[in-house]
DNA sequence: TGTTGACTTTGCCCTTAGGGTAAGGTGTTT
DNA sequence: AAACACCTTACCCTAAGGGCAAAGTCAACA
């Protein structure tokens, strides 16, 4: 039998995280002393320990770890192999937003070398007013939680699509998205996803039209806060107010674009004056 | 002027967060009304708070951000442009780390894949009892904390390689390293770097020979541990017990080496019989 | 047998960047 | 004046432990 302080020598852990791991049940020493409460531990669970050590190193959580380590015998290869698997794809997920940030860093770098500031983009941002005219939509109305924007709006304008296409309906524009939670909410907003089409059916409504302030983006979606930030700032300057939910169009289709320079959204406030 | 309900829509960021900002001191509102405590933000404080979402998605801490927003108007390009270059490689850093463990975790799945349990190569790395010679190392003892030893061991090993061309000694051996701390403190750990020479000068030292039990690691360094895991194991049941700090030998050079698995790396524990 | 020093125990507070909820005060609208 | 939306502070929570303190325990040495 090893105490702590042994256990922690031979694997490379500290006591205290030892007496962590034992505390949430993740590994639990083999024996306590009843008397004074001393933790020890065999030889045998080196292994165990180790093997932790590796799946902390892959960044799994103390909790994931805890689901792999109470597996049954017979399912444990099974299980430990899609954990991995899934795992592996969550770390891909992340180094492509790694590579995705580092881009754009590499981007505003430059720009600061040119003499550009760096929110300076802000005041190109420009604001017109229009007149828009009613279309119906087929929409789909949904709580997103702001982390899976992404995974969302594939499989909901796929479904969208497959309506369209299994009911044999005529597109008239692109697809768009209707913002109605008035506040940010991290839990999830209240997001309406829409593709305007010509026939009146089940699962559509009429937007309608009216007075809008309206601004183009062209490039990467990670500006579309600022542009609604500076529509917001123009309705508020100018004298406006919102009446119904901003929406925005996209023109192009993330998917078909190769350079996200290349992506045009447009973003609608329907206002009138005060 | 903008209530926080108001300034969190334009800006996409909640109402608690901004309160938590304004106790930071990240960004204040500017105004207070005394009577009730309400916060009042100006049209001209939404570039700042954008500017803070930008930064924020680069992953740079609230504490970072301050500093940055907290620059004299002169230096703050500059100092704004290494700030990215340094955070640009801190990303890096954790990309390339992503990268190797994802190299890992294929090398893990294939493993299951033909049927070999993962912790296998445990019960393949074998320890042997051999009798070391007494040599002199020129060495650098250092407190090293757990998380820049990849950077350390350069710039240590560099250090010693200087020393030996600029005296003009005697290489003997290749580098090792030999750990002093008895138990493994996440906050630091008391580490020689050292290189055998023929001379005994200032700044070497003898390093007595014996008894050892001996293991050879080829492969990733990142298996060190649990080598140190197996020669402790096997120190405690074959009945011996450690004399002196165990210490590590590296054969091969890293920056050499193109493939992980072409490192060759022996580990000492100097022992006796109890 | 006594003492010292090394080891172990529990308990409490700290970290990031806010989220959730509650109790109570305030502003605007009907 | 009442209803309702909005604002305030205050308290507790997160993951994975680190740091420190007070007190109990063990093994070695005199």
């Amino acid at each position: 039998m090893l105490s702590i302080g042994e256990f922690s020598k031979m694997c490379g852990v500290s006591t205290k995280t030892l007496r962590y791991y034992d505390e949430i049940g993740l590994i639990n020493p083999e024996e306590i002393n009843p008397g004074n409460g001393y933790r020890y531990y065999a030889v045998r669970q080196l292994k165990k320990m180790l093997f932790i050590n590796r799946l902390k190193s892959y960044h799994f959580s103390l909790e994931e770890m805890r689901v792999i380590l109470d597996l049954e015998e017979d399912l444990f290869e099974e299980k430990l192999r899609s954990a991995l698997l899934r795992k592996s794809m969550e770390i891909q997920d992340k180094l492509k937003a790694y590579e995705y940030i580092l881009k754009q860093m590499s981007n505003d770098i430059t720009s600061l070398d040119n003499g550009i500031p760096l929110m300076s983009y802000l005041d190109n941002i420009d604001v017109q007013l229009v007149e828009t005219q009613p279309m119906t939509i087929l929409y789909i109305r949904q709580m997103m939680s702001s982390h899976d924007y992404a995974s969302g709006y594939g499989s909901y304008f796929g479904k969208l699509y497959e309506k369209i296409a299994v009911n044999k309906l005529t597109m008239l524009g692109t697809p768009m998205t209707i913002y109605h939670s008035p506040e940010y909410y991290p839990s999830g907003n209240d997001t309406e996803f829409a593709i305007p089409i010509k026939e009146l059916v089940k699962g559509s409504r009429d937007l309608p039209g009216g007075l809008c302030a309206k601004s183009v983006l062209k490039g990467s979606y990670s500006e579309l806060t600022s542009v609604f930030a500076k529509l917001r700032e123009w309705v508020e300057q100018e004298g406006y107010e919102l009446v119904e939910s901003p929406y925005e169009i996209y023109l192009t289709d993330p998917d078909q674009v190769t350079r996200t320079e290349d992506l045009v959204t447009e973003v609608y406030f329907p206002v009138k004056k005060k």
